[in-house]
DNA sequence: TCTGGGGTCCTAGGACCC
DNA sequence: TCTGGGGTCCTAGGACCC
């Protein structure tokens, strides 16, 4: 007896945009995406005229004339998608949250309760469309692989079971950009080589698999891979970075520039690991060029920091070491930090000796712990009287006019 | 046609230790 | 002394995902 397609993955689909027209009725049945400058998600009705996900917003009007832009109602999007996972969650408890919209379930305890994988996911589709008011699509399969496949093929609006005993007869035909892990430069490389579909790829050894797209890429394409894939879904998930960017279109490099949007950086950054109780040891920034060919420079500290004005100081001192690596290049288009190697953050941070440069870290300056304490007096009052009531004067400043945070925190390209 | 933000994982070379 | 292998950590870059 083989095994049942006991994994669902669930998936709402376009989900901004949906529920922008859940909210406005006057916007169903038309073409609208969600976003400004950039598409973070289009309305099927937009997605026929060709408009995608990540899109710029100028070639997406040209593509699609009546294309409507609407601005997000990122709580709603925040509540509706816990709504839809609540639902998932009165048949098991065993859920892997991958996004805002997106779910693995595993069913295989449920079954005796609520009958088979299939109409287990066709009633979680109903009630989602009738108690959150959303279209939500599912696949049904034997790993979570499958199950992820299943369900993109289910769109829009849909279900698709994968039969454990047919599931190569499923897969063949389906192009390899369903697989999990094959984006564009590997659909490319793989087109060249004539393999446009699973089948194609299944057929090719698992060697020259390997030498075309590297080892691990490669062993997990083998064919012999969608039976060994990993089914267990993991109910919780700890996060291994934070990290934050500015995009800023072409701006020439200056310290000014450069010191502002660091410290706009690190304080979200810093704020967000203080509230987990966390801090790192790695800091990585990452500056994009006028040609969008980008660098990255790190630096791994014998402690782990969490405070906004040390993040700041180190952040600047690697762009400014990356920056002289690249003195031709005098126009940026982004900075980013991120900390990673995160480690549970003590009762008290005690003062770092760190000297990594010359700079701004003279005698006279806060200690780490005294730094510390004064961030966390920071993110208090913020809880109490709203993100801006204070803050570091460039920060505040920098902040007018940008985008909003929820929006950023919330931004996904589907 | 040159566009946002938050992440994960892999690769490869080099330093360092035993 | 110019010679081996294995393991771990760090850094930089890149592909990919939502």
């Amino acid at each position: 007896m083989t095994e049942a397609p006991t994994i669902l993955h669930a998936d709402l689909d376009a989900f901004y945009a949906s529920v922008e027209q859940l909210l406005n009725p006057g916007l169903r049945g038309k073409p609208i995406a969600v976003g400004g400058g950039v598409v973070l998600a289009a309305s099927y009705e937009a997605k026929a005229f060709g408009v995608r996900g990540g899109m710029p917003g100028r070639q997406a009007r040209e593509l699609c004339p009546h294309l409507q832009f609407v601005g997000g109602h990122f709580s709603e999007y925040q509540r509706l998608g816990d709504q839809a996972i609540e639902i998932i969650r009165d048949f098991t408890p065993l859920i892997e949250r991958i996004s805002i919209d997106e779910a693995f379930a595993d069913v295989s305890g449920s079954t005796h309760l609520f009958g088979k994988p299939g109409y287990i996911g066709a009633t979680i589709r109903r009630r989602v469309r009738a108690e959150v008011g959303l279209p939500i699509s599912v696949g049904a399969a034997r790993t979570k692989h499958l199950a992820k496949i299943a369900s993109q093929v289910a769109k829009p609006d849909g279900i698709v079971v994968v039969d454990p005993e047919h599931e190569l007869d499923f897969l063949h035909p389906l192009p390899v950009g369903l697989v999990w892990g094959v984006g564009p430069v590997t659909r490319k490389r793989l087109a060249e080589k004539g393999i446009t579909t699973i089948g194609e790829l299944a057929a090719m050894p698992g060697q020259s698999l390997e030498h075309l797209l590297g080892r691990a890429v490669g062993a997990k394409l083998g064919s012999l891979a969608w039976n060994r894939d990993a089914r267990d879904v993991e109910t919780h998930h700890r996060a291994g970075s934070v990290g934050a960017q500015s995009a800023m279109g072409r701006r020439a490099a200056t310290d000014e520039l450069i010191d502002s949007t660091l410290r706009h950086l690190a304080d979200r950054v810093a704020t967000r690991l203080r509230a987990k109780n966390r801090s790192g040891r790695t800091i990585t920034t990452r500056i994009r060029f006028a040609d969008l060919k980008s660098v990255t420079r790190s630096i791994t500290l014998p402690a782990a920091v969490s405070a906004t004005s040390i993040l700041a100081e180190i952040a600047g001192d690697l762009v400014r070491s990356a920056l002289a690596d690249h003195s031709a290049e005098r126009v940026i288009s982004l900075l980013a930090i991120s900390v990673s190697h995160l480690e549970e953050e003590p009762a008290l941070q005690l003062e770092l000796p760190i000297e990594i440069g010359d700079d701004s870290r003279r005698p006279g300056t806060a200690t780490g712990a005294a730094r510390w304490v004064l961030d966390r007096s920071v993110d208090e009052a913020r809880q109490r009287f709203g993100r801006a009531s204070i803050g570091y004067a460039s920060v505040v400043l920098s902040e007018t006019g940008a985008v909003p945070d929820e929006f950023r925190e919330l931004a996904e390209k589907d």
